[in-house]
DNA sequence: GATGGGCAAGTTTTT
DNA sequence: CTTGCCCATC
């Protein structure tokens, strides 16, 4: 739309070069994929495109979408500026709207405009925005992304002034904690006592408060393994140094330490970056404060410093990772001169939710103070319920939710968000036997899963022959007896002589050392390898890739396990080739798996969003189910042991999070009953039920609510009262009631419409066919009625589904 | 070296 | 009630 700004120099050929700053231009190491060149199209100052473009600068029309608090955000250039963008108020829209406005004014070109998120998906969504607004121009932002996205960028040019080689692997949580257990195993402590997830999660915290090896308190050092901690950790970073390797702590970290050690590699970065923009600033940690505060520091003493960090106290949820709210709570004090915009008007929920929001959070004493408001309407109530147990939890808002969309509602825009991963599986379950199609939104992440993870590693083994890690990985997968004791054997051969394990590897099979079977099978795997490698060159690396699974037996390995999982594994497996293709090289592709662990799962069809609190933070629905609203749970009880107040204050700001989430309804709800480790409960509802107004909740007695379970359980609840029981909420009541009958048969309603347009023809099931279910797996039918099969499930059991969800098995 | 049973633990998650 | 990890056994 704002295509024409630009079109002097994108179509009609005018593209002026602009030099590239030598300083800055080393090139990275193999591997390292700069798609981003600094110098790609953009006006030369005083350039014809230039003058095209200050001729368009009369009305700059991303400006007049502001209002007035965003205008200022975005106007206000030189200095530093904090944001305080509430729930729902245009954040992104200011950060993006800032970047065209500096690119417009010609104050700054795309590579001299450092813009950080914390996620990958951030920084796409900031990049394809920013194009939207100023056209092609934004490919030239080669310093958009995460921290440690840019910080690795940043290490990969200068990585010999930190004792690394520009083609270090960065490694992710698993390789930390093997590398973690080696470490242990070695230094004879007990791995039971103390085990390395918690040593990784201590060593993650000294990095995020940007403290390394000598610098840990020794207090703290002290308290792990009788003393050891400090050793430990120093010990760690020798390993990452001897394997070319860092975490992604280091990332941060070793930059840092760059800084520091180079004021010339700094100065050339400060002078590069004239503004300098941050998004979620109230998710920073200590090290990317540091990080932060070098790199503002301009070269001069009157420098402006043009920070503009945007963010919202009340949003921040993840201080249990490290983030300091302290950052944002400081901002004037860090920054003197500071302006500060607040942005309080709201363009996503009604009124009610608002008004239920604010006066949630501001229960909480430690924050900068913002009330959220709106033009629009008051619309709905936010809706408290109290339900028996989960499981009533679940048919309930399934109930609600199928109701919502007879009234024509698309299930793409309802979310039920939890607290908990494990509260999410008793809705799956509904979900899968009311066949309302879901999906579940932060699970394990594609490149996480086991079967990715070892496929990489084999691709690693090839492209990175010195991997070690990658090696031990798969040495032994698929079984084919390389055992403990070989590896270990490799490792002292390799270790006596400094040098690689698959090199350690090629010289012990010409040794004696090893007994002939792990002898026969080690040379089998190296001459794979070798010759893998050599094929890099000739084949394209998705077919390599896909050579390489089927030669090695990882193929057959999933193809011969008979489990649930072993389908869709397989399947992943197809999706990590095709997703190879979009990258030019083996190298490339490594290196964005390293760094963006993401992989874009959008299956076509509607879907009820699962997902947690947490992840739910940055998205919105029109109506939002918040279930399990109980003391203990939320807010859960080990953050209030363990961090007291403010432990409770960020529990709140997640209630805060989750309501605010919500454009027309807000559905809040608490069982009486739950289970925890496998026993029975009872609950209490929590204290953030009582932290909303009374004036903007709607309390919903489900016995009284309409709806077609609301009639039942009324009609239930008439007949019990001759019960006399002692317990007398109607909660425990309808409980007993419905014990005493039949399950609720109010199936047929659900399953009207869409859902029996998709059904299977009839008599395509019969009993005994072999089928399979996404979820549960391989099993045979037991029953047929209808749509709806009872099926024997091989793993899972005897369970009722829906014909929809089912495969049939040849 | 593989395999199965026993046992402890069990928020939140990105890079 | 699960799940994942470790150890003891074949």
């Amino acid at each position: 739309m704002n295509e024409w700004r630009f079109a002097g120099f994108d179509k009609g050929g005018v593209r002026p070069h602009i030099p590239v700053d030598d300083s800055l231009s080393v090139r990275a190491g193999p591997g390292l994929s700069d798609s981003y060149p600094d110098d790609a199209s953009y006006p030369r100052p005083g350039g014809i495109a230039a003058r095209a473009l200050a001729a368009a600068r009369g009305a700059p029309d991303w400006l007049d979408a502001l209002n007035p608090e965003q205008r200022a955000a975005v106007e206000t250039l030189d200095g530093p500026v904090l944001v305080l963008a509430g729930a729902g108020t245009g954040k992104t829209r200011v950060l993006t709207s800032r970047i065209a406005h500096i690119l417009a004014l010609q104050r700054a070109r795309p590579f001299e405009i450092l813009a950080v998120t914390f996620t990958n998906k951030a920084a796409r969504e900031m990049r394809e925005r920013v194009a939207t607004l100023i056209g092609p121009a934004a490919e030239g932002m080669g310093w958009l992304g995460t921290f440690h996205a840019i910080s690795a960028k940043i290490l990969r040019r200068h990585a010999e002034l930190v004792d690394l080689k520009s083609n270090f692997t960065i490694l992710d949580t698993d390789d930390q904690i093997r590398l973690l257990k080696q470490l242990l195993k070695a230094e004879n402590i007990d791995d039971k006592r103390w085990t390395a997830r918690a040593l990784a999660y201590l060593i993650d915290n000294w990095k995020n408060r940007g403290l390394d090896a000598r610098h840990v308190p020794a207090g703290e050092a002290q308290a792990f393994a009788n003393g050891k901690g400090g050793a430990l950790y120093a010990l760690y970073q020798e390993r990452l140094k001897n394997l070319n390797a860092v975490d992604f702590g280091d990332l941060l970290l070793e930059c840092l330490r760059l800084f520091r050690d180079n004021p010339d590699v700094l100065r050339e970065y400060q002078s590069r970056f004239k503004f300098i923009l941050v998004d979620e600033y109230q998710d920073t940690n200590a090290a990317q404060y540091l990080w932060l505060r070098l790199l503002v520091q301009r070269a001069g003493p009157n420098q402006p410093q043009n920070l503009c960090c945007v963010g919202d106290d009340d949003q921040s949820i993840y201080g249990w990772r490290g983030a300091e709210v302290d950052n944002i709570l400081r901002f004037e004090k860090d920054f003197p001169g500071a302006k500060v915009v607040r942005l309080e008007r709201n363009y996503r929920s009604t009124g009610h939710i608002l008004a239920a929001a604010s006066h949630l959070i501001a229960r909480n004493r430690d924050r900068l103070g913002k009330t959220l408001f709106t033009d629009g309407d008051w619309g709905e109530k936010p809706t408290v319920a109290g339900v028996w147990d989960s499981e009533e939890e679940a048919r309930v808002v399934g109930e609600e939710i199928e109701q919502l969309q007879r009234q024509g509602a698309s299930l793409d825009d309802m979310a039920i968000l939890v607290r908990a991963s494990f509260q999410m599986r008793e809705f799956e379950e509904r979900f899968i036997s009311l066949g309302l199609p879901y999906k579940v939104i932060g699970g394990p992440r594609f490149y996480e899963r086991l079967e990715i993870r070892d496929a990489l590693a084999y691709l690693r083994c090839v492209a990175q022959p010195a991997d070690d890690l990658a090696f031990e990985r798969i040495v032994n997968t698929p079984k084919r007896g390389l055992g403990e004791s070989t590896v270990q054997t490799i490792h002292e051969f390799g270790r006596a002589r400094q040098i690689p394990l698959i090199q350690a590897g090629r010289l012990l099979v010409e040794t004696e050392e090893l007994k002939p079977k792990p002898r026969g099978s080690l040379r089998a795997l190296l001459a794979d390898f070798a010759r893998w490698s050599g094929l890099i060159e000739q084949t394209p690396h998705y077919e390599l890739a896909e050579q390489i699974l089927e030669e090695s037996g990882y193929s057959d390995f999933w193809k011969n396990e008979r489990s649930a999982e072993a389908e869709g594994r397989l399947e992943n497996l197809k999706e990590l080739i095709r997703s190879m293709e979009e990258f030019p090289d083996l190298g490339a592709f490594l290196e964005h798996v390293s760094l963006v662990m993401d992989a874009d799962n959008s299956e076509g069809g509607e879907r009820v969003s699962i997902m947690t609190l947490h992840g739910a933070k940055g998205l919105e629905f029109d109506t939002v189910f918040l279930p399990g609203w109980e003391e203990g749970l939320f807010p859960h009880q080990r953050s209030l042991d363990e961090n007291g107040r403010a432990g409770l204050e960020e529990e709140r700001r997640l209630a805060y999070v989750g309501v605010t989430r919500a454009r027309k309804r807000a559905k809040i709800l608490f069982a009486s009953n739950r289970r925890i480790h496998g026993l029975w409960q009872s609950t209490v509802p929590s204290r953030f039920i009582d932290d909303l107004p009374v004036d903007h909740v709607e309390v919903v007695d489900e016995a009284k609510s309409g709806g077609s379970y609301g009639a039942y359980a009324q009609s239930r609840f008439a007949n019990i009262d001759a019960f006399g029981s002692s317990y007398e909420t109607p909660g425990w009541r309808r409980a007993q009631s419905r014990k005493a009958e039949a399950p609720p048969s109010r199936g047929p309603k659900t399953i009207e419409g869409e859902v029996v347009s998709r059904a299977a023809p009839p008599g395509k099931f019969a009993p005994g066919a072999r089928i399979f279910h996404q979820k549960f797996g391989p099993g045979s039918v037991a029953a047929v009625d209808g749509s709806k099969l009872t099926i024997d499930f091989d793993k899972a059991g005897r369970k009722l589904v829906l014909d929809t969800f089912v495969e049939l098995r040849s």
